[in-house]
DNA sequence: CAGTCATTTGGCTAAACCGCCAATTGTGCA
DNA sequence: TGCACAATTGGCGGTTTAGCCAAATGACTG
């Protein structure tokens, strides 16, 4: 893998990253319904603001999220839209493995 | 957020996670087009065959790809097909953000 | 321009992650 | 059974991440 390509996979992985922990998947789910300023985001994640910001800072820098001051506020929006449609995948999915796990002990309980 | 709730937050948050690696991402665009034995995944992805081990793994525990023993070699192949729109979508989004900064730039330098 | 509110940044510790090596397990074959 | 090959597991050092607190920045208000 040349380094070009090795920059493509890591920026795309950054992003994926950037998916990668409760809270952030939370204020996207949030961001998914309207933009909300980090005062609101802290309240509903319920963690420090400081962490929250830089939740969001990680979240920005892989293109994911915007934002946009507007006045003392600074207000975040989802940038990446299309990461709607990998939330009812991933549900999808994880819904049928984990009915495909059922299947497979209750086969072994009962057979 | 309670107890369930975060839980299901964490096991979405998981297949992120997993596919927030280079080698990883390299894994899954290489097990989209056709199921690969961990030596094949090896030789691909360039790194010692316990690294390439472990980040199967990694992707095997969040649902993403499946496992098969057939003799003595075991066949990976993807589970979570969807991941695939995952991709065109990231991408398509990335290049859209590169251009957008190039316009700016581009604005910038000449006014 | 002092005070206050919203947000970010720096610094710290604990935990998680990455990649390699060495050792172990599982499979097929003589 | 003994050997060779495929793959996983355990463990180590170095790097990154998470969360909190304290301090700094930015912006409005009197």
């Amino acid at each position: 893998m040349d380094a070009k390509t090795l920059a493509l996979y890591e920026a795309r992985a950054q992003v994926f990253k950037a998916l990668g922990h409760p809270s952030r998947l939370l204020i996207v789910d949030e961001l998914m319904q309207s933009e909300r300023c980090v005062c609101d985001l802290t309240a509903i994640v319920g963690s420090d603001m400081s962490t929250v910001s830089k939740h969001l800072s990680v979240l920005k820098a892989a293109g994911v999220v915007q934002d946009e001051r507007r006045g003392a506020q600074i207000w975040y929006r989802l940038r990446m839209k299309c990461v709607t449609k990998f939330f009812s995948c991933v549900e999808s999915e994880l819904q049928k493995q984990a009915r495909e796990q059922w299947d497979l002990v209750h086969a072994g309980t009962t057979p």
